[in-house]
DNA sequence: TATACATTTGATCAGTTATTCAATTATTAT
DNA sequence: ATAATAATTGAATAACTGATCAAATGTATA
């Protein structure tokens, strides 16, 4: 019978470095936050919707076409990009037009990129 | 009834500008790779551990300590780690030594800190 | 005002995922 | 050898997620 539910039994290996690390990590909301900024882009359809739009403004019809998806499924996962404020909108008569409203996500990308590219 | 289950119908409001982003647009293989990486990250366990290592090489004891898990769901998580070789571990007696492998992941972790600090 | 088109929305369903539990392996010390 | 500790693993389960389908909103045009 193993320790395995308890956390870690009553030892720590390393009493010291346990309390370094603790005192140098952000807030636990913080990297709940970060987890999901990166849920947001850890699907391939809405990575590909955000690919899409960081090179140009796109319409909803459009980006279906694109990304191969339906419309119903594209227009689900931009209202959760849009809930995050990945990305903005503007209404033009009856189109809807999609545009990324967030620099970071420009760099996560890039460094994304390098990192499946090496 | 609408186009919904249809690729936006037979109609595509801009063909040139589907053209143009389809052009430039990476494989939709890499897009899924790089999802892949996105949801290394896009789970809070899996990025405390990944914080808790960019600081220091840890044992998975103290990293269940740290991250207030029980060792199993560490090293469930660990694994899923390793097979992405975002870590790498080395064993020393009866402890198993794990730490960051990959440089990119630093920067991923850092635009994303920034992303939810501003 | 009808009609068509573009988009949104809610419900449902299948597939995925994170944790727990129990058992096992590996290493060290007695 | 035996016991104790650290870590891994597989199965089971509950929760979550993404796509589809059907229906409902706007919005513009005939």
């Amino acid at each position: 019978m193993s320790a395995d539910n308890a956390i870690c039994s009553a030892i720590i290996i390393d009493q010291q470095k346990v309390d370094r690390v603790n005192k140098t990590l952000p807030p636990a909301e913080e990297t709940k936050e970060m987890a999901t900024l990166f849920k947001a882009l850890a699907d391939p359809t809405r990575l590909r919707i955000v690919q899409s739009l960081l090179l140009e403004e796109l319409c909803v019809c459009d980006l279906s076409t694109i990304v191969k998806v339906s419309i119903s499924a594209i227009s689900h996962q931009l209202r959760l990009l849009r809930t995050m404020r990945i990305v903005k909108y503007r209404k033009q008569g009856k189109q809807v037009y999609y545009s990324l409203n967030d620099e970071h996500i420009t760099q996560l990308i890039r460094t994304a990129t390098e990192h499946v590219r090496e």
